[in-house]
DNA sequence: GTCGTAATAT
DNA sequence: CATATTACGA
């Protein structure tokens, strides 16, 4: 066994304290049974006549837990009996006669189980599953006192094994208020013979199985693989078990939701959804647009995906409630149908799992106003998910994001700043001066910028969205500052036609980028080249400066084969080489200034 | 551990 | 395709 001397303890005497009936015709069979279920810790009842058997348990239905009846070419008709009557009572036949049809017959008239004689200490040592079986499969509500503790005891070891054992759920902890009405954490099983109550309820057959997945109803892949094996080794059984107790409190977690069929559920806490799944929690239906819960915050939703029955696969995608209906923002528009969609996918089973984002124009605008609010050099996928307040996105989500979020503004933005200071290029490439114009380009430059053509892949194609808008399309709402969302292109329809002529942006009076570096005198010219220093205070807090210059830089100079900017002659080989020279000359120069001056020979 | 990045997987 | 995941370096 994988258990750890904990575990070993917990389990070594687990079975003590079950109450066996046994009945046997055999005198000298009974009373050897007796002797070794005894030896196991069982408390056993033995019977030579079904009638006494039958009127023990009829006078005390909670007598027993579990019971071993022989069935035998002469008796078959009274075992059976014996096997109706006492239906609440999972009972194992034992019998000599190996008869298929007897055996058949057994299980039929609803005994869990037929065991060849003779019944080896292997074979009795673990009739408690049988136990544990129902306790676990009895509806959770109407699971009867004397299984609780069965129950309770099982959860506590299962505990231990979660815990010392490699899959620490978090959810572990949970496990017993979810799917286990009546487990609790404690320990206690230990000690007393009295530990397990008998049944007193009379309870529900086999059949139901895994029926504390009620939580989870609509779901068929909640049942999915739980098909029978009851007779498995106790690995068997405990896994079926966790397995049912984490789906099940997967299912109450309204954090989570499916998962791939990665069965690993650790999950950090990371990753949590939103909206359950569940089915339960709320409907989405309802409250989406309704109501935000809390200001500015967004909810993400799942969307059931390919759940296919069979497969656990359920990807889920987040999707926030359009709630605070951005006036008219895109918003709205877009993919309507998932927010109402279904919701239920209740991550059955192992799946609670990776979702995908759904990066709504919404969520996408929250992005966005979170990094400008952080500044974009300031924002991180941390501060950015703060920001962004939406449950269920992770910082791997917005990290992704951010990733694919930057990486457009790299590509968009440089171009830009390279038209807009030609010469830039060569200067830095020669490490000259990573000092900036300051003047960190607005973002939105990059929306006005923009070449007619889109020479670069824009991002938010409007493919994307059924809506048809540029996912990125700050449409109608400008956050306070820059407008970073830049991404997308065209932010202000028809304006960007002038690019390069006039900065046509919104008016942003206050914005510190206000108006475009290309035409003010020097700029770049003069200015960045340079130290950085003289010419810092005009642009004041352009903060961007630094780092996108940088980046800049860096993309000019590792990919030279880029477009140059709009007017930007490729400097020729003889000016390169020139300028060179001249530096080579000149050594270093004494002033920087003097280097920009001979700088623009080309 | 987070963050940024790129490669890769889904 | 858009994202997620992963791995690696800082």
């Amino acid at each position: 066994m994988v258990c750890t001397a904990n575990d070993l303890s917990a389990w070594k005497d687990f079975p003590k304290g079950l109450r066996v009936l046994l009945l046997d015709d055999n005198s000298d069979s009974v009373a050897d049974l007796k002797l070794k279920l005894e030896a196991m810790d069982y408390i056993v009842s033995a019977f030579c006549n079904e009638n006494e058997a039958l009127s023990a348990i009829s006078n005390k239905p909670d007598s027993f837990h579990v019971a071993i009846v022989e069935v035998t070419a002469s008796n078959s008709n009274q075992s059976f009996k014996f096997l109706e009557t006492a239906k609440d009572l999972p009972t194992i036949m034992t019998s000599n006669v190996h008869c298929l049809s007897t055996m058949m017959k057994c299980i039929a008239l609803g005994a869990v189980e037929f065991l060849r004689k003779p019944l080896s200490e292997d074979k009795l040592r673990d009739i408690w599953q049988h136990v544990v079986h129902k306790a676990f499969n009895t509806g959770g509500s109407v699971i009867s006192d004397s299984l609780k503790p069965v129950k309770e005891s099982v959860v506590s070891m299962l505990h231990l094994k979660l815990e010392n054992g490699e899959s620490k759920n978090a959810n572990a902890g949970n496990i017993e208020n979810g799917s286990m009405a009546c487990a609790n954490e404690n320990e206690q099983s230990e000690g007393s013979d009295n530990k397990y109550p008998a049944p007193s309820t009379p309870q529900l057959k086999q059949g139901v199985r895994w029926g504390i997945d009620a939580d989870c109803q609509d779901n068929t892949n909640c049942s999915t693989e739980k098909e029978s094996m009851e007779q498995d080794g106790e690995l068997m059984q405990i896994s079926k078990i966790m397995h049912s107790m984490l789906d099940d409190a997967g299912c109450q977690d309204n954090n989570i939701n499916c998962s791939t069929e990665k069965e690993s559920i650790e999950q950090d806490g990371e990753s949590k959804f939103v909206e359950t799944t569940c089915d339960n929690s709320n409907a989405e239906g309802t409250l989406q647009e309704s109501q935000p819960q809390r200001p500015g915050e967004t909810l993400v939703k799942e969307e059931h995906d390919s759940n296919d029955g069979s497969k656990s696969e359920c990807d889920k995608y987040l999707h926030l409630h359009h709630k605070e209906g951005l006036k008219g923002s895109d918003g709205a528009a877009e993919n309507p149908s998932r927010t109402s969609g279904h919701h239920r996918t209740c991550g059955n089973k192992s799946n609670r799992k990776k979702m995908k984002v759904d990066w709504t124009t919404d969520l996408h605008k929250k992005f966005v106003h979170a990094v400008e609010e952080l500044g974009v050099d300031q924002a991180i996928p941390s501060r950015i998910l703060e920001l962004m307040k939406v449950e269920g996105l992770t910082r791997h989500n917005v990290a992704s994001h951010l990733q694919k979020y930057r990486m457009h503004r790299r590509h968009i933005l440089p171009k830009e700043d390279e038209r807009r200071w030609p010469q830039s290029r060569d200067q830095m490439a020669r490490s000259y001066y990573p000092h900036k114009p300051i003047m960190a380009y607005p973002p939105y430059h990059s929306n006005h910028m923009l070449p007619p053509g889109p020479v670069y892949p824009v991002w938010g194609a409007p493919n994307n969205h059924p809506a048809g808008f540029p996912m990125w399309g700050p449409p109608g709402y400008h956050p306070p500052w820059q407008q970073a969302e830049s991404w997308h292109w065209k932010p202000y329809p028809g304006m960007h036609a002038d690019a390069w002529g006039c900065p046509v942006m919104p008016p942003q009076p206050h914005t510190p980028y206000s108006s475009f570096p290309q035409n003010s005198s020097g700029f770049h010219n003069s200015g960045m080249v340079d130290n950085g220093y003289s010419m810092p205070q005009s642009s004041v807090d352009l903060h961007p400066a630094e780092e996108v210059i940088d980046k800049v830089v860096k993309e000019a100079i590792s990919k030279p084969w880029l477009p140059l900017p709009l007017g930007l002659k490729p400097p020729s080989a003889e000016c390169v080489l020139a300028e060179l020279s001249r530096q080579g000359i000149s050594t270093v120069p004494p002033h920087p200034h003097h280097i920009n001056g001979s700088h623009h020979p080309c």
